[in-house]
RNA sequence: GGCGGCGUAGCCAAGUGGUAAGGCAGAGGUCUGCAAAACCUUUAUUCAUCGGUUCGAUUCCGAUCGCCGCCUCCA
């Protein structure tokens, strides 16, 4: 884009245009400190992001999270790189298994219907398909043969026919979370059972675990079994991704023991460096309080849905705040987002179907340049789409103005809405811009009610918008006639 | 017991050693036949509390209170 000095003194120091692009920053949990980031191939960004279990229906909390990993997918690209996204089902572990044991069904019978559920959710929250989404269930080779690996660098060992990780042997346990065990085991000792397991150390975790002949499990050569649960992230990253790759994203939770034995793992099996960034999402809060089925206030996509708001709605709420900071949750919030979000589809639909003047405005065109800067240095700095909202926002506010006082020129116009496509292409929260024709008996109706307003026949002009209303058609009088729109 | 995070207006919240972004809601106004939408103005002398450092702190340090998380399955 090719961008003009402009004769208004107050933002000249905006300019010149465009600013040299910035550079990504981003936390990484390893190093505890935000950094450049900067892929091990220019220009490519591979990053594993670990999906969801798929034993229930996702929760506003585990969609958080997902929004999380779509929204660096989207930004990756914005900011130029080729993205591959992994992103895992885990259907199998314990509790899918006894689920499915209780149901009467296979695992694959059991997990089906929530998988099929969540890329449902996932899509109508507006999240893009990785590149590759492996399930565990088809990757147990891969993760026998780390285990292998593991076994003979002298990593694992077996006891009573499962396979456990030799936590000894790997000295830098503990470098992602930075755990200390000296100072836990004071305190925690009482959730160390010792005696259950037939393990060196009880730190040591379970990466092949012995399956009962009543219990599924998978024929190898390291016995009949099913895999630990944190073997499986580590093989598929690595198969679709290579031995080190760029970016690990997962939820905070997720950082021990989950991540900190991916590590031990993967570091153990290859003798090289496994992830080189790691990046962890917070948590979702529910009224200031943990979101939980005991307390009442658990709430799946579906159950919100339930109660009548749009996952656009849902969407915006969830990313509105920076990923890496615990979000509240509130209805309240959610009627707020919803209102938020409106507005915008109809600042987009104002200014799609909006006459322009050929030519164009010179302050507009510098405040375009402007919000498009502020949006891409909120985004650089961690992901803080706090700041890139507002900059949107900004940007609404002003083009609204000129739009109203008519000094929106056919440039602009253009401009702007090539920006506001330039940030959907990241939030996604502008929705589909189509709108479909209406029917040709809703048209007559306000074809009638236009008409009865040139005869000043108001009365009658009202009764069509009511029986518009109830048909869920608003219609919104301008100055050059009448846009409509569907609620809902 | 060990470790980490947070506490900003009615609600959701960003943010910084130099005097508080944005959204929703509220109030007043412009426009409009009314309405809706949009826009304008307005809404925290103040950032949990108390101390300290500093010319200056919401921002740094300490203490206190409250909330959340990890150390056990979890996004």
């Amino acid at each position: 884009m090719d961008w003009f000095a402009c004769n208004d003194y107050r933002l000249t120091r905006t300019i010149p245009f465009p600013r040299l692009a910035g550079m990504l920053r981003l936390h990484n949990t390893l190093s505890g400190q935000v950094e450049e980031f900067r892929p091990m191939v220019d220009g490519e960004a591979k990053f594993y992001y670990c999906g969801p279990t798929v034993w229930d229906y996702g929760h506003i909390g585990n969609f958080r999270s997902a929004i999380a990993a779509d929204v660096m997918r989207r930004y990756l690209r914005f900011k130029g790189f080729r993205v591959t996204h992994v992103m895992n089902l885990t259907d199998v572990d314990d509790r899918i298994i006894a689920k499915a044991g209780e149901a009467g069904k296979s695992l694959d019978e059991y997990t089906a219907k929530y998988i099929e559920a969540f890329w449902e959710d996932f899509e109508s929250l507006g999240c893009e398909r990785p590149e590759v989404a492996p399930r565990a269930t088809q990757h147990v080779p891969e993760m026998v043969a780390i285990v292998e690996k593991l076994r003979e660098r002298n990593h694992a060992y077996q006891s009573d026919g499962s396979i456990y990780y030799r936590i000894n042997s790997f000295p830098e346990y503990g470098k992602l979370s930075k755990i200390n065990f000296a100072g836990n085991i004071a305190g925690a000792s009482d959730r160390i059972d010792t005696d259950k397991y037939e393990k060196e150390d009880a730190r040591d975790f379970a990466l092949w675990k012995a399956a009962n002949p009543d219990e599924p499990g998978w024929d190898a050569t390291i016995g009949r079994g099913r895999p630990g649960w944190h073997i499986e992230c580590s093989a598929m990253s690595m198969k679709y991704l290579g031995e080190t790759f760029d970016l690990h994203l997962g939820g905070i939770d997720l950082v021990f023991p989950h991540h900190e034995n991916e590590i031990a793992q993967s570091e153990g099996a290859t003798g090289k460096q496994f992830a080189r960034y790691w990046y962890h999402f917070e948590h979702l809060k529910v009224e200031g309080e943990t979101m939980s089925k005991s307390k009442g206030n658990y709430y799946t996509f579906r159950d919100v849905a339930a109660k009548g708001f749009s996952a656009g709605a849902v969407r915006y709420f969830l990313l509105s705040v920076p990923f890496r900071k615990q979000l509240n949750f509130t209805f309240d919030a959610l009627r707020g987002a919803e209102k938020t979000v409106e507005s915008l589809r109809d600042f987009r639909a104002r200014l799609e179907e909006a006459r322009a003047d050929f030519g164009r405005n010179d302050r507009l065109h510098v405040i375009t340049g402007k919000a498009l800067e502020d949006f891409e240095a909120g985004m650089d700095d961690d992901l803080n789409t706090s700041v890139a909202l507002a900059a949107i926002h900004e940007l609404s506010r002003e083009v609204n103005t000129a739009l109203a006082k008519g000094q929106l020129l056919e440039d602009n116009k253009r401009e702007i809405l090539a920006a506001i496509e330039r940030f959907d292409s990241v939030l996604n929260i502008f929705g589909k811009p189509q709108r479909e024709m209406l029917d040709t008996e809703i048209q007559a109706m306000i074809d009638e009610r236009q008409e009865a307003r040139h005869r000043r026949d108001f009365a009658r002009a009202d009764e069509i918008r009511d029986e518009l209303a109830a048909l869920g058609i608003v219609l919104e009088d301008t100055k050059d006639g009448v846009r409509w729109k569907k609620k809902q």
